[in-house]
DNA sequence: TGAAAACTGGATGTCAACATCCAGTTTAGG
DNA sequence: CCTAAACTGGATGTTGACATCCAGTTTTCA
């Protein structure tokens, strides 16, 4: 339903929400999130071109989030790596554009406004603190055994 | 978001409602759908093998709904072509299994669980009966202007 | 200033989703 | 019983998502 690299893009910016503003290297991230080093390394790339995440070269550098993790939503994650296509015009093509969907079209978009407004409503801070045992990437805090 | 598979296995189910339970041919169903008749072939006969339709070979053959449009959901459909994945366990794949989710994917399992539930409380004779100006496969009846 | 750390960009590989085509099978109806 | 209609299954082609690798560039710090 989701991408995978979405996936992978919201696992690692949960990360950097939680050492901000502290940059951290591409291979620390991998690690945490177990997501592949190489393929990350794409998916963060993506993320700086689309200005959520900024980089820093050399000794001492790595990735970090350009905003406060309270700015950031789930949201502008979710639509850096891979827009939520909502469905603005027939997908038939046929002549009846607009605002004029077919009652199937119609509810499929409706479905995505609901998960769009869900995701556009959480910010990273707020994943970070929820009052949940495990962290943000499951690693457990207080096992319940 | 929704695969471009089941978006096609939508309009061919809307439209055998439409016209349930006369059978359809192949052609017929590409036509008025505007899918790609040899695709829409692979797509029906995945809906078949699903339980979802049956087909009669033969002149006067076609395919037909297995069950009235008032028992069959959007679920059903999305189901048989591309089971939506909710997330059970943690894809990170850490001990903290079960009911566990961290936060960042109890909230992405919430956005599908609320998508799987707006398809499951929908038929397609609700979709038929939809109060809507344009027919379920969006050709105008009532034209605005 | 030089060496190690770290990101950057391009080339490449793999696989599943999407799509097409056709030979084969079944069936209705004359 | 024969022919045209219609579905069936397998082979095949195309494209983008996922993934890897490496040579090149930037930067810090000793």
């Amino acid at each position: 339903m989701l991408s995978q690299t979405v996936e992978y893009a919201l696992r690692a910016v949960c990360h950097l929400a939680s050492t901000a503003p502290a940059p951290q290297t591409t291979g620390q991230i991998a690690e945490v999130t177990k997501v592949p080093p190489a393929y990350l390394s794409k998916v963060l790339q993506g993320l700086r071109q689309e200005g959520i995440l900024k980089s820093q070269r050399g000794i001492g550098g790595g990735i970090s989030l350009v905003k406060t993790p309270e700015e950031v939503t789930i949201l502008d994650v979710v639509n850096a790596v891979e827009p939520i296509q909502r469905i603005r015009t027939c997908p038939l093509g046929l002549k009846t554009h607009g605002v004029m969907l077919c009652p199937l079209h119609r509810r499929l978009d409706n479905a995505l406004a609901m998960m769009e407004d869900a995701f556009k409503n959480t910010t990273l801070a707020e994943v970070l603190a929820d009052p949940n045992p495990s962290t943000p990437l499951c690693e457990i805090v207080n096992p319940a055994r």
